[in-house]
RNA sequence: GGCCCGUUCGUCUAUCGGCUAGGACCCAGGAUUUUCAUUCCUGUAAGAGGGGUUCGAUUCCCCUACGGGCUACCA
């Protein structure tokens, strides 16, 4: 028997997240909804000094809006609380102890100035300065000092941190899901600080004893954790928790669109895309950053697009709903390089799922962008003239002529289609307009063809005219299709008025 | 600088040793349309470079180049 899947999104409260953030948390659930398993949010506050008012609330409302809630976490509960670590503190000194008393962690004093200026001299010698197994033994620690000074330092209340103690020359391996084995030498890690001088552990510790008590059995995460990975894994191993590990995936990182490096907010402004799934006001600085959602997106096409940033089904599908991406997730078509962000084709994917909504549902949302009073059933029929041309509902509320008469009416096709016979053309065309019963499209356009051979004239010598007097416009949807839609008195009220203005 | 990861059309990607290298976005052209849009058709465009391994490499290995990530008492 195999045990339950459950995978978790851990973010910290630092701020709004981003779409890499929310691409993450969309993994994590596809697998564990393919999987049967949970998905569970965990809040990774460890860090007070970074704290954001209202970023967790953020992640809540994102995870929800992009119909990727978590079934157990902060939040909504379960059995392995609390979620949020800054609530588990207590929890966490008992195995930095137990890795004290094995050997494999120990205390060291050195002040963050003193460390700084460290770096700084190595980093004049044309060195990296790093806390490992060379430079421990000429530093301020428990390794290097005498039990006795050590136990002295600490009742005098002297500020410590806890560190991990790497072996000098070994090699850790493990198998990433994604990336296959990935090994690295201990003599090329640092001896990470599990404990910060404030009392509170690191992302290290915390991470991994939550990991481990939350029974999670896949961590699919970010690749800026990939350099990280190794230490975990001894972590892991040190904390005699090998067999319990879970397993490793780390995807690419959502990269700039122009350009190189990791997808940021500034990209956003530049390139005037939102790079958020919600609005977001900065709390200190009031500063707005535009939300997919706020934006008109589809939540459908948010995640359909974050889907295929590093993940495709191998198939030629492109559009899938949230059930049909579950369906066909799988890590191993997970790729491996970083994809550059493509604001263009996100747009396209909102326009793909605009198609598919239905003419009431268009019109429901279409309702409160526009300011007329009008029946939900005309909006629908509004909305099917206007959805193959639109990619955001706002777009659908651009012309105002299904609501009311215009008043502007285009220069050009006045100026070259408005000729010495028009007028007598269109009083013609209002009498034919009088006889029909059923102002149907279809009727429409058989009387306003009839009129044409019989009075042997052509199609553009007309309808442009028809077109300006009832929709202002030069350009747009079938005029009958229109024309049927304002119903024939709206249609003939506006070919007279109009009539009157051009005679 | 060090360590790790990566590298197919402009972009997202398919290909798990046999390729005339496929699809999508974008762009261009054509057909349809009163017009715009849609739709349909067509086109442009790719395996970073160099070595191996192999009958055969985009696919496997190595080197170089390039890109990215990490390198905090941040996550």
């Amino acid at each position: 028997m195999s045990e339950r899947v459950r995978v978790r999104f851990a973010p910290s409260p630092t701020g709004p997240l981003h779409i890499g953030g929310v691409r993450t948390a969309l993994f994590n659930y596809l697998f564990a909804k393919k999987h049967g398993g949970d998905f569970i949010l965990r809040i990774e506050d460890t860090d007070q000094k970074r704290f954001v008012e209202g970023a967790e609330e953020y992640v809540i409302n994102s995870l929800n809006w992009a119909g990727i809630p978590h079934n157990e976490g902060q939040g909504v509960g379960g059995e392995y609380g609390p979620y949020k670590q800054s609530e588990r503190m207590h929890l966490y000194k008992e195995y930095a102890d137990y890795l004290l008393e094995n050997d494999k962690a120990y205390y060291a004093f050195d002040s963050s100035e003193e460390l700084t200026e460290a770096r700084e001299r190595s980093q004049k010698e044309g060195k990296t300065f790093a806390y490992d197994s060379i430079t421990r033994q000429y530093l301020k620690n428990s390794t290097s000092l005498s039990a006795d000074e050590v136990k002295e330092r600490i009742d005098n209340g002297e500020a410590y941190v806890i560190r991990m103690k790497l072996p000098r020359n070994e090699e850790v391996r493990f198998y990433d899901e994604i990336r296959g084995w990935v090994i690295v030498n201990t003599a090329n890690m640092d001896d990470k600080v599990l404990y910060k001088s404030d009392g509170l552990p690191t992302y290290h510790l915390a991470n991994i004893v939550d990991d481990h008590l939350m029974k999670i059995t896949h961590v699919i995460r970010g690749e800026e954790w990939l350099p990280s990975a190794p230490l975990h894994v001894l972590l892991y191993k040190y904390l005699g928790w090998e067999d319990s590990m879970p397993k490793f995936a780390h995807l690419p990182l959502i990269l700039k669109p122009d350009g190189k490096g990791k997808l940021s907010k500034r990209d956003g402004v530049k390139g005037g895309f939102p790079v958020f799934p919600l609005e977001w006001k900065d709390p200190a600085s009031g500063e707005i950053s535009a939300g997919y959602r706020e934006d008109g997106y589809f939540k459908e096409a948010f995640v359909n697009m974050l889907a295929f940033l590093g993940w495709n089904p191998g198939t030629e599908q492109e559009i899938f709903s949230l059930d049909e991406l579950v369906e066909a997730f799988s890590l191993d078509r997970v790729g491996k390089s970083g994809a550059k962000f493509d604001p263009v084709k996100t747009k396209w994917y909102n326009e793909q799922f605009l198609r598919m909504k239905s003419n009431e549902e268009l019109a429901s949302l279409l309702k409160p962008l526009i300011d007329f009073e009008v029946e939900d059933g005309y909006l629908a029929q509004v909305s099917e003239l206007l959805k193959e041309r639109a990619v955001f509902v706002s777009d659908m509320t651009e012309d105002s002529f299904y609501f009311e008469a215009p008043t502007e009416f285009d220069e050009k096709t006045i100026r070259k289609k408005w000729k010495e016979n028009t007028p007598s053309i269109i009083e013609a065309m209002i009498a034919k307009f009088e006889g029909i019963q059923d102002f149907s499209s279809e009727n429409v356009e058989v009387a306003f063809k009839q009129y044409l051979t019989d009075n042997e004239l052509g199609m553009g010598a007309v309808l442009p005219n028809f077109r300006v007097l009832v929709t202002g416009k030069g350009m747009g949807p079938s005029m009958f299709q229109i024309a049927a839609i304002l119903g024939k008195e709206e249609t003939l009220n506006r070919l007279k008025s109009g009539l009157q203005k051009f005679k």
